[in-house]
Order: structure tokens, then sequence, then C-alpha cells
RNA sequence: GCCGGGGUGGCGGAACGGCAGACGCGGGGGACUUAAAAUCCUCUGCCGCAAGGCGUGCGGGUUCGAAUCCCGCCCCCGGCACCA
């Protein structure tokens, strides 16, 4: 526990810095901008330790930034409409509105508690209408622009949320709810989407984006690319034809069957009526599996025989039409060529049913004989007609040019991501602004009349449907075309959408005639941070990619990337190395943390345990190494001063340090402003670990240079109140009470950042490593600034060295000025 | 399977191709104290009495010199996964 009263201490200045406004943002000043964004949370009702992990680094770097001279923009805000609201209402009876306000209210508190100098001026709380109501009005805009669009379609439901979801929140192997882990099933309804999928190309450019790589390799992977040909198949005897896509155009010659998606419409029409009966049962099946939980990960490639054949459309050649789960309804055309022989799943199929398997691309050292899986990698064109011989790569744009000559298709991209679907069926959301009227359609509700407020009054019953559907008073509206009786759209808005732009509205929350200031946003957007979790790599960072390009669109904003730099910090797991959660009795309460050490000792732990990005098990020891640190800090530069007698004063500056090599103001000097160096360094690039560590060297040399006259001079003066400027990021109350009683009038946190003087961190002299043949043997000090030459001369001539290559030949000598000499004997 | 990130003391972690293990936790020894706490000093990769040797997941390579670069593996974490 702190030896200084923290309690104390951090009360007065939060309450300080309130009173005196700060950290009010002014948006006008001259300074350089900076905006510093940080995920806005949700607010359960605790801020947990994971909010800490990101949150206070954050604030650090606000902080820093402050101090270097940066007009910092630095705001929060509550991501507050959501889903365990809603389940509050029906469990616990308290409304959505009271339990979300409740848990807003409790977060500030903590928040207020970290120390975080937040904008808190300009917060924004989602679930309030003067928010929502620009969520409605984006919608609109999308309507109009086309972008947004019902349509009537198998979707991902949750039986236990009672709702669809988009296809990012359908996760894992066996595609469960991301939320609560539920396995989905699909349904047939009508919902609303945004047309993501118009910006996919764009999306895939990434260039000018420092984010982590992984999560571009996630987008990236989402979006799934692919570039082929789509071309059509004739069936064989009837007008019908099909298309399938592929990238592999140049296996075409090794088809030897084709294959439809049990959902494909044409499989209706072409199967023969011996085969109907089989093949309505393997339909029926495999819509009832689509709606069952995957039991087994064991993909058994399974099918029916349609009866019917297709043409293969440059041999001519007949090809049985298969209908088969393995190729899906939803991706490229519903319908594949079979190529067994360089197709994994092609291969099975075909073994399985003794389909033809040919070979068109020769596997190296292949003889011409059988194949025992298939060959997937490129290679040169075999039974391939005019095409046998050549390359693979160049066969795929030979047969592209032919198959767009006989003008049976063309080139084609397929992308693996689907549209955002939006619509939710539950009540803790946006209304979509749509009205339904019997005589005109879907009718678009007027700007003028945005917000349609969500009624206070609903009944939270879990049935699925969204609970505005039996609030009549909501329900039953008039056209605003033809004023005749009309229904509301019941169901509201994913809170994704929430998400996807509210960095603009910070800027300007309460501003009643747009989302946003179109001005305001030219001269402080795209942020200049983001940070945040990892676990919204795809969704938000995907949405918000998207929202930004529509806006730029609307000629809103003039860039279409919000985040260029990203940060992600790690998660902070319980002790047992386990994800924290109550049921496991492993959560680590910062509340309780802050109570027993205090918000800075809890906030410098955050920095110091491990490397910002990466996660890892809570250490519990480990955060009394901080609490020692801050005790020190806090003696060496506020405790009295030592008695006269305690300690050798005669030798003025150049006194000696106990037990230590002489230590005067010089070197005392160089090492202040070595550690300037390092920490302005280290916090720039968010390494707040090596940055503490350097603090924690230089404050035990200061106390120990306090007990001999060096603490006196004004070295030791400069020294202690580099020390408390270069720690008020990381630790703001502590260093705030220590400026003050290092007499200072105002806050640490408006001083400008120290600087470091090149010239005084330059030595006299350095440490040589001697090698002899890569191995350390002696060391030397020589002084700074030989050059290769003159340090080879002056590290020969030593006695120690000569000993030790006496009766040895130097075949070689490497010597690399102010680090080493290696003899090679 | 594919993609991304990692493997360094008892633990968390440091190390522009140049002294491996900074800093901290834990541990040993000591000072102060009636005692304890707090504080301070000191030691702490492994083997060895020592000289010395061995050490950054494993095996090769490049280099005067590799935790760091290259090749091939193994293991761990995360993401995606019948996407034609």
């Amino acid at each position: 526990m702190p030896g200084y009263s923290f309690r104390a201490i951090e009360k007065k200045w939060q309450a300080h810095w309130e009173e005196t406004g700060l950290y009010k943002w002014d948006p006008d000043s001259p300074k350089p901008r900076f905006y510093l964004l940080t995920m806005f949370p949700y607010p359960s009702g605790d801020l947990h330790i994971g909010h800490w992990y990101v949150l206070s680094p954050t604030d650090a770097y606000a902080r820093f930034k402050r101090m270097q001279g940066y007009n910092v923009f630095f705001p929060i805000g509550f991501d507050a409409f959501g889903l365990p609201a809603e389940n509050a209402a029906i469990k616990r009876g308290v409304h959505p509105h009271a339990w979300t306000y409740r848990n807003i209210e409790n977060m500030r508190r903590q928040m207020r508690s970290m120390g975080a100098s937040f904008a808190w001026e300009h917060e924004v709380v989602t679930c309030d209408p003067e928010y929502y109501r620009w969520n409605q009005w984006f919608f609109l805009q999308f309507y109009k622009r086309g972008l947004a669009y019902k349509k009537f379609a198998p979707v991902d439901w949750c039986p236990t949320c009672n709702t669809t979801l988009a296809r990012e929140q359908v996760v894992g192997e066996n595609r469960v709810c991301e939320r609560c882990d539920t396995p989905v099933i699909k349904k047939e309804l009508d919902q609303w989407f945004f047309k993501i999928t118009a910006y996919a190309d764009e999306l895939l450019d990434f260039s000018g984006l420092e984010w982590p790589e992984r999560v571009l390799a996630m987008q990236r992977n989402w979006i799934g690319r692919s570039e082929g040909v789509q071309f059509r198949f004739q069936v064989d005897g009837r007008e019908d034809t099909f298309e399938v896509f592929t990238t592999r155009i140049d296996t075409i010659y090794g088809v030897s069957f084709v294959v439809l998606a049990p959902e494909h419409p044409l499989v209706e029409r072409i199967t023969a009526p011996e085969r109907r009966a089989e093949v309505e049962a393997y339909r029926h099946k495999a819509a009832r599996q689509s709606e069952v939980e995957r039991l087994s990960t064991e993909k058994v490639r399974d099918g029916v025989f349609t009866g019917a054949y297709a043409v293969h459309p440059l041999t001519g050649e007949r090809l049985p039409i298969w209908i088969a789960d393995y190729v899906l309804v939803t991706y490229g055309t519903g319908a594949i060529m079979g190529v067994p022989g360089h197709d994994e799943r092609d291969f099975d199929f075909a073994r399985r049913y003794r389909l033809p398997i040919r070979v068109v691309v020769a596997p190296p050292g292949w003889q011409g004989g059988e194949l025992d899986a298939a060959y997937v990698d490129e290679g040169t064109l075999v039974n391939s007609g005019p095409f046998s011989g050549l390359p693979s790569d160049v066969a795929r744009e030979r047969l592209a040019d032919e198959i767009e000559r006989r003008g049976i298709g063309r080139r084609a991209v397929q992308y693996r991501m689907r549209d955002w679907l939006i619509s939710r069926q539950r009540y803790w959301g946006t209304p979509i602004p749509i009205v339904y009227c019997d005589r005109c359609g879907t009718v678009p509700v007027p700007e003028d009349q945005l917000p349609v407020l969500l009624p206070e009054d609903a009944e939270f019953l879990p049935t699925g449907e969204s609970p505005l559907k039996h609030h009549e008073g909501f329900l039953h509206t008039t056209c605003p075309q033809c004023g005749g009786p009309a229904q509301r759209e019941t169901d509201t808005m994913d809170t994704f959408v929430d998400s996807s732009w509210y960095w603009y509205r910070y800027l300007d929350p309460h501003k009643d005639d747009a989302p946003f200031d179109v001005e305001r946003a030219r001269r402080w957007t795209p942020v200049d941070q983001y940070t945040g979790g990892v676990e919204h790599a795809v969704m938000h960072l995907l949405y918000s990619r998207f929202f930004t390009r529509v806006l730029r669109d609307m000629g809103l904003v003039d860039h279409a990337e919000p985040f260029p730099r990203l940060f992600n910090q790690g998660i902070v797991l319980g002790p047992d190395g386990h994800r924290m959660s109550k049921s496991r009795g492993n959560v680590i309460d910062p509340d309780d943390l802050v109570e027993h050490y205090g918000a800075d000792v809890v906030r410098g732990y955050l920095m110091f345990m491990r490397p910002w990005d990466q996660g890892g098990p809570w250490q519990p020891g480990g955060i009394d190494g901080v609490a020692n640190f801050l005790n020190r800090v806090w003696r060496v530069a506020v405790d009295e001063e030592p008695a006269e007698g305690d300690v050798p004063v005669a030798a003025a500056a150049e006194a000696e340090v106990l037990g230590a090599a002489p230590f005067g103001e010089r070197e005392l000097r160089k090492l202040t402003h070595r550690t300037i160096k390092k920490v302005t360094e280290d916090l720039a690039e968010f390494h707040f670990n090596t940055a503490i560590a350097a603090m924690m060297e230089f404050s035990r040399e200061l106390a120990r240079a306090r007990r001999t006259a060096l603490g006196r001079t004004p070295a030791w003066r400069e020294a202690v109140e580099a020390l408390t400027l270069l720690l008020a990021p990381i630790c703001p109350h502590i260093t705030e009470e220590i400026w003050h009683r290092l007499g200072h009038e105002d806050s640490v946190h408006v001083q400008p950042w120290p600087k470091y003087d090149p010239a005084l961190i330059v030595d006299d002299t350095v440490e040589i490593v001697v090698q002899l043949n890569g191995r350390v043997r002696e060391r030397l000090e020589v002084p700074a600034g030989l050059d290769r030459e003159a340090l080879l001369r002056t590290v020969q001539a030593d006695p120690r060295v000569q000993a030790l290559l006496s009766g040895k030949t130097v075949r070689k000598a490497v010597a690399v000025p102010g680090r080493l000499v290696n003899f090679v004997v």
C-alpha cells in the first residue's frame, strides 16, 4: 500500500480538475489538432479491468500529447442500445432506459476515479433520441441511394436473443451467436439490409492504414474476394441454362459432372421423373439440416443425381447434373463444375459415386496413372485440347478469352461478404423509419418527422417478435404520402449502426439540424488515433469504414478511412489464465484495487505489466512493484530534506554516493536527459512498460543522490521536476500533488513536455567489448568518438588485449565504433 | 487446411545483426529495529569449488558475430473454414 495519502490526493485533484475545466476542449484553438478516440463502452454497469486496460493507457497518451502541445480531443460516450438492457427488463422488470442510465451514471463515476481526462461535455449516449434520430436520418439517405433495401431471404436467427443477426454476428464452426453462443437457425424473413457489398472492392484497399496486421487479415478474409470466370452450361435437350463460377478455368477440360445446390431453382424443372422422389428427399433433408445444429464436424459429401445432363461448352460432352449440399446456394451462382482431378471436394464426391476422374493438369513426375488424391496445385495442362501444354496461369487467361469469345461467359469476381442485415426484432434500439401503407407500399418517414420515437411503455415479452409490434400506439400511424391508415416498421436497427459514425457526432453532440458539423469534421477528422479491442476487427471496424465511404459519397466528409491509425490492446485474463467471468470467480475488480492502492498505482501497473498490445493473465503480485516505485518517487520528491549531519555535504556537487561510483551534477544531468529521451520515445509508440522501467531506474538513482549534497543542486531540482513531468501522463494525481509541493501554481498537466539536450547525453568514454572469435574476453574504457581505425589502434595498444593475443595470429579484426572489437584468430 | 501473432530465467517481461536476461515480482544474505513493518545494501539463467563451459522451442544456413536475417520442422494463441 502506498505510503502517501493517495485517497485524499486523488479526490482533491479530481475535484479540482473538474472545477477548473482542465480538460475542456476548445475546437478552435490554434494548436495542432489531435483527435484521440477510444472505442466507447457498452454501459453494462461496471467498469471492469478490461475497460481500465484500454482506457488508462489511452488517457496517458492523451495527456502526453497535450503536454507536447497538441489540442487534444479525447471524448467518451456510451454505446447504450442493446440486448442486455432489454433482457434486464424481462428478467427483473427494470425499464431498459432506467437500467441503462443508472449504469452509465456508475460508469461515469468509475471513469472519474481513474482520473481520465475525457472531454465530458462532448459525451454521446446512443439511446438518446437526439442521437438515434440521426441513425434514422442516415437510414433514409441510404434508402435514397439504394443502399438500404428490404429483402425476403433465409437469414440467421438466434433463438436465445430472439432476433435475426448479421452474418458477421454468427461465429465459429458451429455457427453460434457471437453474443450468447447459441447455435443460430435459418429463417425465411423479410429484412432490411445495407448494401455494404457495393463497397467490397474499396473496402479491400487498406493502403495508408497503420493497423495491426491481424485486423487487416481478418477483414481481407471476411470480404473474401476471388477472381474467376462465370459461364453458362446448357441443359441437354432443354432450353434451360445455368451458370457456374470457377477460379480454375484452366481445369475446364477435367469436368466430369456438375453440381447444383439443393435449393437451386433449376432443380425443380430438370429432375427426371424417375429421380424425383430421391431428389425431393435429399432437398428436404438438406433444408432441415440447415435448421438443425451441425452435430458432426465430419463432412460427408453426399448428393443425388437428377437424371438430367448438361453439355460441356467446349467438348460437347454430356455431363450428369447432381445436387449436393456441399454446393452453397448463397455463394457464387449456386452451381459448380465438378473437376475431381483437381479439387478435393469434387474428388471425394467422384470417388463416392464412381464418377470419372480426369487429369488435366499434370502433377510433377506424373506418368499418366490414376490419382489417389486431387492435385490442386498449378502445372502444365494435359488432355485439354488446343490448350494442352500451357502452364496453368497462361491457360487461365486463354480459356477466359475463349469463354468470352464464344459468348458463354465472362471474367467475374465473387465475394464472401454479404450485405449487412440490420433488422432486429427487439425493442431497445433505433426504430427503422419506414411506414407500410396499403395504397402506397413502403414509404420512408419524411426527414422533418424524425425522430420516430421509441415508445417508453412497451411490453417486453420474449416472443420472437418485436415488442413494438404489440404496441398499438406505435404500430398504427398514417401514411406520410396519402394520409391513409398505415403501419410502422416495428423492427429496430442493429446497434452496430449506432457505432458506425459516433466519432463525428462527438464533435458537436447536441447539434439539432444535422448529424454533425461538416465544417468542423473537415478540420477534425479522420481520427488521429483509435484504440480498442480486437474483438471489433470485422464488425464495428468494417461497418465504420463502409459508413465513412457512404458519408464521403454524400459529400459530408472528405476521407474514406475514419481511423488511419488503430491500436489494439491485449485482453487481461483472470489470474487462472481464463477469461474473467463471474461464474469462474476469477474477476479482478478495479474498484477494489483502487481502494487499496489508489488509481495511480492501478494505472501504472496496467501499463507496466506487459506490452500494451499483449494480453495475458493478471499477475497478482506485480502491482506492489509499482506501488513501491510511486512511494520512492514520493520520498524522493516530497519528503523532508535530510538532516545536515546525515550526509557528506562537504564534498559539494562532486559528492560520492554511498557505495556508488563518483556521481556528480554532470552525471545526474546526463541521466535526466537520457531518461527524458527514452520516455518520450517510448510513450510515442505506446511502450509504456519500458518507459516506466526507465523512470524506475531514474528514481532509484535519485534516491541515492538525494542522500548526498547533490540533493541541493540545480541539477537535482531539474531531475525531480523532469521525473514528475515524465510520470504525469501515467500517474496524474501523485504528480499533480508533487508538482504543487515543488512550489508550482498551475497544473502539471498543462506544462510543456520536457525536452532533452542532445549535448548532455553524450559520453566522454565508452565501454568497448573485446571479443576473440566472437566471445567476450575483455571490456575496455576508451574515449568516445573514435573511428574504426583509432579504436582498433587503441584496443591493440592495451596491455590486457596484448596478453590476450600473445602467441596468436590475428587473421581478421572487426571494429565497430562505440561497441566492440572482434579478433578472429 | 488457409491466414495472422507468438515461443527468452521460478514468473511478467528487456534487448538499432554487436555484453542475452534491462525493469519488476518472487527468492537468498545483510544493515537499521527489543521485534516487526517500512526503508536501505547485496546476490539471484543453468552446470561447476574454480578456471571455464552451456544457454533465447528444434534442426540446418548466412555472417567476424544471430534471440534478431534465411530455409525446414515442432508447439501455443487468435481468426476463417465445403466460398468452387
